[in-house]
DNA sequence: AGCCTCTAGGAAAGCGCTTACCTAGGAGGC
DNA sequence: GCCTCCTAGGTAAGCGCTTTCCTAGAGGCT
C-alpha cells in the first residue's frame, strides 16, 4: 500500500508538498513540481488513509445516522432527504440501524463518537424508559462538548436540534375525520407501548375522542410492531374483540397495510363494511386498494431540514427545535359507517 | 475531550497499561489497578479515538456497502440482509447511496477504500460503459491487493466473490408464463437501457418469445426509470402505441405497481383486460390489488450470502461466484388474454 | 553591488493510539 | 542465601498524515 512518503519519494520532494498538494491547500506550487507529483499519484495508486488524514486534521467531516431501520420506508424516506444534504455538503454519510434497541443506539453513538464524525442524526421514536434516556442524554451532552453537532428527529428529549413531527395534532386529525363520518366504534392499532411516537398518537386520538363526546377505551386499543405484520396481527385480534367495529386506526402506514390484508382476508369491504386511515403517507400508500386515507408527514422533507440543522454552524442561541407538520389526506379507505345516512365524503388525493 | 494519555495520568499507570486495559487485551493487569483505570475512564467519560485506534492498528474492521439506493425496496431488502450478517460478526456498516451514478460510485470505492474498510460490498447493476467499468475494476483490484475484500451483487464483471441472480432466467420464466397463458401482444417495460439487469432480463424474455415462436420488436419495449413512476409513464406510452396489448412484462416490481395505476388509471381491468407480472416479489408486491404475479428474488437472503463472501477469509482459491435462484411467483395480476377460451390458471401464491 | 523582502519548499513536531521490547521485582530452586 | 526465571507494567517507536515554522534562494530596490 502506498503512503504519502512513498510517493514523495518518488516524486523526489517532501512528504509536505505532496500532502499541499493532493489537499489542494492555498500554499502556492510550481507547475512542475505539481506535474510530477501528481504523476507519482497515479503511477503507485496512491489512496490517502482517510484515518490517518482524520487525526492528523482538526476538523471533522463524515456525519452519523442512527435510524430504527433503513429497511422500513418511514426511515427511507427521511433518509433519502438526510443523505441528499449531507452529499450536497460533500459529506460522507455512515446509516446504522438500532432495529428498535436502545442499547443498539446507545453504543452506536459511542462509535460515531469515537469515528469523530461532524454530527449525529438520532431518528425514530423516544423510549419510555428512563434511565435509558438518561444514559442517551449523558452521552449525546458529553459528544457535544466535544464540538459534534446532534440532531433528533421525533423526540422531545435530549440534546440537540430537534425536528418534532405534529403525531399528537396528526392523530388528532385522524381521529377527527373519523368521528365526523360518524364513526363510534373505532378500533386502534397501536405500536409498541415503550415508544413515545406511540403515546403521542394515541394522546391525539383520545383528544379527538374527548371531542365528540366518546372514550376511548383500552379495550379498543391493540399494541403491536410497527410494521405490517404487526398490523396484521392487531387487526385480527380487534376484530375478534369487537366484530362490530366500523372503523380502524393504524398508528403507521406499514400497520394499516397489514390491516389491509387481514380485513380482505375477511372478506369485510374497505370503506363499506369498514373504514381504515393510516400514519405517515409513506409512498406506497397510493398504491394499495383501496388507496389508504392517511396522515402526511413531509418524511423526505424532515430528513432534509435535520440534515440542515446538524450541519448548520451553532449560534450560540441554543437548541433549535422544529416542528413538522401534519396533514389529513383522505384517499379511498375511509366512509361513512354502513348503515348511516351521510353521504360519502371523499375529497379525494389532493 | 479526554484522551487516552489523560486516562494514564490520572490513574497514575502509563498509556500502555490503559490501552491494555480497555481492549482488554490477553496481558494480565492486576484487579486493583484494572479498578483504578476502569474509575478514571468512567470519571473522564473517555472515548477512545476510533481513527488513531485504526492507524495504529493492523486490522481493519468496519465494511462499506454501496447500493444505488437504500430508500428503494429491493436495495433495502438486500441491505437488511447484509446488515444482519455484519452486525452478527460485529462489524459496523457503512452505506453508500451512488443514485445509479457510475461517477460517484467510483468516489465511494476510493472513500472506503480510504477509510481502510475491511470489505466492499457493491450492490446493484453493472453499466453498459466499457471505460467505466474499467475504471471500478482497476479500483477494486487496487483495493483487494491492498488486503480488502470485495463482494458484488448483480454484476458479472469486476474483482472479488459475487452473487449474481438469475436476471435472464427468471425473465425468461416470465415471459414463458405470459405466452403459456396464450399471450401474443406483449408490451415490455424495461429499466434504463445502461444497465445490464436491464439487458439481461430483456434476454430472457427474448428467449421466452424465441420459444414460443415469437418475437420482441423493439417497438413493444418501452425504456424508462427503474422506479414506480418509470413504470407508469412507459405503461402508458406503450398502451398508446399498441392499444392491444393483452400483457405488459415489467422488469421490476416497482414498475409494475406504477404501471398497475397507469392501468386502473386508463380504466383497464387487470387481469381481466390486461395482464401484469413484475420482477423482483418486493414484500409490497402482496399488498397491491390484484396481487402482483412476479419473479421471486431472495433478496434479503442475497444480502446474507454477500456479507458472507465478503467476510469469509479468502482461501486462495480465488474469486467465487454464487447464483442466486429466480422462482416464477403467479398471483392475480396475470391471466389468460380476454376472449381466449382456457381457463383461468391461478396457482395463487405459495 | 549590497541589502532587504518575498516565496517556494523542506524539516519536524505532533494527532491519539497500539505493541514490541525492556525492566524491575518477587518467587522458587538448589 | 544466591541465582534464575517469571511476570506485571513501563518505555518508546511507530501508524500515515497535516501544518507550523524555518531556510535558502530569487528578485527588487537604492
Amino acid at each position: 500500500m502506498a503512503t504519502l512518503a512513498d510517493v514523495a519519494r518518488r516524486a523526489g520532494v517532501s512528504t509536505a508538498t505532496v500532502s499541499r498538494i493532493i489537499n489542494n491547500s492555498p500554499k502556492p506550487v510550481a507547475d512542475a513540481l505539481r506535474e510530477r507529483v501528481l504523476a507519482a499519484v497515479d503511477e503507485l495508486q496512491f489512496v490517502p488513509n482517510a484515518n490517518a488524514q482524520q487525526l492528523a486534521r482538526a476538523h471533522r467531516s463524515a456525519v452519523g445516522v442512527i435510524v430504527h431501520d433503513v429497511s422500513d420506508p418511514y426511515f427511507a424516506e427521511i433518509t433519502r432527504g438526510l443523505q441528499r444534504v449531507a452529499t450536497d455538503h460533500g459529506r460522507l454519510v455512515i446509516i446504522c440501524n438500532s432495529y428498535r434497541d436502545p442499547e443498539r443506539e446507545l453504543a452506536y453513538v459511542d462509535l460515531l463518537h469515537a469515528h469523530q464524525t461532524a454530527a449525529i442524526v438520532l431518528a425514530g421514536s423516544g423510549y419510555h424508559d428512563a434511565p435509558v434516556t438518561a444514559r442517551l442524554d449523558r452521552k449525546l451532552r458529553l459528544y457535544e462538548s466535544t464540538g459534534g453537532r446532534v440532531a433528533v428527529i421525533g423526540r422531545h428529549q435530549h440534546a440537540g436540534d430537534a425536528i418534532v413531527p405534529e403525531n399528537e395534532h396528526g392523530a388528532y386529525l385522524a381521529g377527527d375525520a373519523l368521528y365526523r363520518l360518524g364513526h363510534t366504534a373505532i378500533g386502534v392499532i397501536a405500536g409498541p407501548r415503550h415508544l413515545t411516537t406511540t403515546t403521542d398518537r394515541l394522546a391525539g386520538l383520545r383528544r379527538a375522542a374527548r371531542d365528540h363526546g366518546r372514550r376511548l377505551t383500552t379495550r379498543h386499543i391493540e399494541y403491536a410492531d410497527f410494521d405490517r405484520n404487526g398490523g396484521a396481527v392487531a387487526a385480527g385480534a380487534l376484530l375478534d374483540r369487537h366484530p362490530n367495529l366500523t372503523a380502524l386506526a393504524a398508528l403507521n402506514d406499514s400497520m394499516a397495510i397489514g390491516a389491509l390484508a387481514t380485513l380482505r382476508h375477511r372478506g369485510l369491504d374497505v370503506p363499506g363494511r369498514i373504514s381504515l386511515i393510516g400514519f405517515d403517507d409513506m409512498p406506497i400508500s397510493v398504491d394499495v386498494t383501496p388507496a389508504l386515507s392517511t396522515v402526511r408527514l413531509a418524511l423526505e422533507e424532515i430528513g432534509v431540514r435535520a440534515m440542515s440543522l446538524a450541519l448548520r454552524e451553532p449560534d450560540g442561541e441554543g437548541a433549535r427545535v422544529e416542528h413538522a407538520t401534519a396533514q389529513l389526506v383522505l384517499r379511498d379507505s375511509t366512509a361513512p359507517p354502513p348503515g348511516n345516512g351521510t353521504r360519502a365524503r371523499r375529497p379525494g388525493t389532493p
